[in-house]
DNA sequence: CGTAAGTTTGACAGCGGTCAATCCTCGTGG
DNA sequence: CCACGAGGATTGACCGCTGTCAAACTTACG
């Protein structure tokens, strides 16, 4: 049994938050904590000895058993799916997700991408199972924190509970900001939107802000933006021309982000 | 001082969950709640005597204190304002009202529209702040809920925490939804979509859902379904040519909610 | 080597944005 | 009581952005 290392969860939770708010140096603070969450291992169950380093402090006691072995899923493979029983909350500890809902007619509309740290699943919280489908967009490990954790008497955390809320509370302001982008600009816009904020999550996580690869394919962001394919495809290639930015498949290259942040903030349409 | 009966933001949290959930007569039992909670009264502070009915079982006890008196909001004020200290949630009691974030421009996108039962302010529980203001559409009464309440060790109370997560996840899948609806279909469908929306609205409170009077404007709709606010108006115009509905400056009476079902569900682009 | 999936690019049409004029309703003040 | 002005709503004209359809190309993978 795994045990869940005290704040690891709750920095995580502090993300998002501005990042004046976080001190230098808080990222390798958070791959110790993921790391003390066990080694990857296969989906297969495997009987390799548990190193119990960190089990013994409070707040581990308080939070045992709320967090199962991390879970590898190859890319393409689902955490949860739309409909199905809402029975844990995800944490993503390696790889990448893309969280979509599907309606009547098998369209789907992505809602959000997760690396890691990310906690997908929160829909789930308001009771009528999940809303949404979360896949793998390359091969991922996910901690699986199932909910019976937040009913359990014997479980039952305040400060795990403050840690969900501040969460959902990222995940709304996500969403209206979101809103707020696609009512005040049009594909260039929003695209421009898109990669700086891509380019926020590397710079988070340690990696090249202004070089990275996008796992996400262009149907993927054109269904995030609102937008369809091929006018991100044509998007992306005038923007090359422009020289904001140098794009070979998935891999970018940012050349300008000052002339990002133009589209982004004044671009009407 | 008043007090909150058992349940009743709990049954209102509830408000949104898929109706075959709610039972019969639940918004009697509603209403009934949200009179416990006190009668409506003007911002200047009456001495009138409070009836303490109900508050002294045991679930009024423990949240005893987390609930303030109604206060009374004119239209076009503000219950609280985006960048504001968060110290309140605000559940409305009586009236309307439309919360906005504004971006560095001035231009505001409407977020969503609040009626009485719905909890407002949820985006401050992120940690910074509100991030959206909230607008009074007409004469309205709200409830102001102290944040306090969440961290005060004596007034900790799981079940609210509980009441409060879920209403965040109604919340989360609201936001979804209404990506997959911008995503999915054009004006009209969006526009069919917002109406059956507010319909839905006025049945759950007892109002007709086929007749009812809008308090916001067409720039509000064009902005909460992301359209500018004449073609907002052309749409109504055409429904209203095409039999679906008759509009009145801002009287709706819906002749053919299954056209307009059609325009939300199979509409595309 | 062949098939499938993803991407790019082109042509074209239409939806919705922009600008502008007019109308209507309501509140205010003469 | 009426005149006036402001804000909201409607309607028209125009056009540009983006969706749609289609074809060619590249890469990945069996």
């Amino acid at each position: 049994m795994l045990v869940l290392p005290p704040h690891s969860l709750h920095l995580r939770s502090l993300k998002t938050l501005p990042l004046g708010a976080s001190r230098p140096g808080s990222r390798d603070l958070l791959d110790a904590d993921f790391a003390a969450l066990g080694r990857p291992r296969l989906p297969a169950a495997e009987g390799e000895p548990e190193s119990r380093a960190g089990a013994s402090n409070a707040a581990a006691l308080v939070l045992d058993g709320m967090v199962f072995a991390p879970r590898r899923l190859r890319s393409g493979q689902r955490a949860f799916l739309q409909g199905e029983a809402f029975r844990n909350l995800y944490a993503v500890r390696a790889g990448s997700f893309k969280t979509s809902m599907v309606d009547h007619d098998g369209r789907d509309q992505v809602n959000r991408f997760c690396f890691p740290g990310d906690l997908m699943g929160l829909d789930g919280l308001a009771g009528g199972g999940h809303s949404s489908t979360a896949t793998a967009l390359e091969d991922s490990d996910v901690y699986a924190v199932p909910v019976t954790s937040l009913g359990d008497p014997a479980v039952r955390d305040i400060s795990w509970h403050e840690v969900l809320i501040r969460c959902m509370g990222q995940e709304i302001i996500r969403q209206h900001a979101q809103l707020l982008l696609l009512g005040r600009v049009g594909a260039f816009g929003r695209l421009a939107a898109f990669l700086l904020e891509l380019s926020e999550e590397m710079r988070a996580r340690g990696y090249s802000p202004m070089e990275f690869h996008m796992r996400m394919s262009r149907a993927d962001i054109g269904s995030y933006l609102c937008l369809r394919l091929e006018t991100v495809s044509r998007a992306l290639s005038t923007l090359e021309q422009q020289g904001a930015l140098t794009v070979d498949r998935r891999h970018i290259v940012i050349h300008s982000p000052e002339q990002l942040q133009v589209l982004r903030d004044r671009d009407p349409s």
